[in-house]
DNA sequence: CTGTATCCCGGCTGATACTG
DNA sequence: CAGTATCAGCCGGGATACAG
């Protein structure tokens, strides 16, 4: 399981670089998932929207830092590889909700084990 | 377990923030475990070291693209972090062997829930 | 409210040369 | 072999201002 040789062919993975225009430049399965939710503050986002569907801006007011730019991107590419959804409410003021897809609550485990990681290893180190 | 109200307080985490110099900036330990394996290329050194230690030529063999410069920088900042130990062999040629610490091999759950992830949700996509 | 446009800057990359 | 030094260019992130 942890052996190299049970890395992906390199011919298998290009196809799907192409096709999905992801940055990999190894041929490890992480490094490929790191091209979808590798970027800043995607885990972050990911993490929020496990506990529900946001509005924009609740997003920017809870990821403190974050610009309005990169969040606007970020949410972007994670509905381009089906990670999360984007509703808009025609009102006034004008409302968007995001959510996790089915793809995207299937990283609700691998969060969960990132976050107790994080909270044994820095918090308590 | 998905509430953010579980997340650490600012507290707490800026003491760990100034002390171990952890760029941190959302109260949650995704962030904070992104700021030790949030690299662009460390979930990637960690992977391969996951299989057995590997000296400083081989990993800038196995990973195609990484800067000299990057890796060296990395390796560095994973051995402060106490990801990985770095050890130097008194001969000519010189070699350096990177392994894991113990820290480091508690990595390997969330790497391998990860790379499955990477596998279904990616590759088979 | 929900973004986009703009400018700026630091970091990553790439190549090469050089040290121990 | 295992890095560091240097210079170059590009890309992404950050801050502010503006638009629908």
């Amino acid at each position: 399981m942890t052996d190299l040789s049970l890395m992906l062919n390199v011919n298998m993975l290009e196809e799907k670089i192409i096709e999905k225009n992801i940055a990999v430049i190894c041929d490890c399965p992480i490094t490929a998932a790191i091209g979808i939710v590798g970027g800043k503050w995607k885990p972050v986002i990911i993490w929020i929207l496990i506990d529900g569907s946001r509005r924009f801006g609740e997003l920017h007011k809870t990821i403190p830092g974050i610009a309005l730019k990169v969040l606007s991107r970020h949410l972007k590419e994670l509905e381009a590889d089906g990670i999360i959804t984007r509703k808009v409410y025609a009102e006034v003021p004008p409302r968007v909700e995001y959510a996790l897809t089915e793809k995207g609550r299937s990283l609700n485990d691998v969060m969960q084990l990132f976050a107790d990681w994080g909270r044994k290893n820095i918090i308590n180190a």
